[in-house]
DNA sequence: CGTTAGATCTCCT
DNA sequence: GGAGATCTAACGT
């Protein structure tokens, strides 16, 4: 079966983030497909990693194709892939899946059966698949993580990320068009 | 439909 | 001490 193409994980984290689009994202063999994602970079006033290593963000400055799983808020985790080979501190947040494996197990960590309310949000996502800090670090392509390839060919669009103060109108945040899984609706730059 | 407050961890000033 | 890549329940329109 085919694999994700060489050097997925190389590219800058625009192309990534657009890239993960349709792909799906598995742990412990429960997930789904990206439906919206978000791209970080180390010249990005946005990113953690804009003022360098933390304890936190450690991860972001290591290898890609890494997670790197950070807790915001205090209270919720989110889940970064790390990217770009040439930037270190690049990496994209997926903020939303389209539920498709282990509907069960979602439904019962997140405390509703709506399909819509499972994983569209980067807290929701991870608390539907059981992510923590103890996945931060791991290599996002092998168990207990499954990446695989997008099925067809997506359509994607491009708009200003969510729920930050600093570089609001960088158009960096893509969703799958027409998803009905996201975590807010898809903005473009003239609505 | 909208806004608001509160939960409470990590980093910066 | 305050802000932040969030979410939920409560409450007003």
């Amino acid at each position: 079966m085919p694999g994700l193409p060489y050097g997925f994980f190389e590219q800058d984290a625009l192309s990534l983030a657009r890239a993960l689009i349709g792909t799906e994202l598995l742990f412990r063999g429960v997930g789904g497909r990206i439906v919206e994602t978000e791209a970080y970079r180390a010249d990005d006033a946005a990113s953690h990693s804009f003022r360098g290593p933390t304890p936190r963000n450690r991860a972001m400055f290591g290898p890609v194709g890494r997670a790197y799983v950070y807790r915001s808020y205090g209270m919720h985790w989110c889940f970064n892939v790390v990217c770009d080979a040439a930037e270190a501190g690049s990496a994209v947040l997926v903020r939303a899946l389209e539920p498709l494996d282990g509907f069960d197990a979602m439904a019962a960590r997140r405390g509703t059966r709506d399909p819509r309310l499972l994983c569209a949000g980067p807290g929701r996502l991870t608390q539907a698949l059981g992510i923590d800090g103890e996945q931060d670090g791991l290599p996002v392509d092998t168990p207990p993580f499954e990446l695989r390839p997008a099925a067809a060919p997506t359509a994607v669009s491009a708009g200003p990320r969510i729920g930050i103060t600093k570089a609001v109108d960088a158009p960096w945040r893509f969703c799958l068009v027409g998803s009905r899984f996201l975590s807010r609706p898809a903005r473009t730059a003239h609505g």
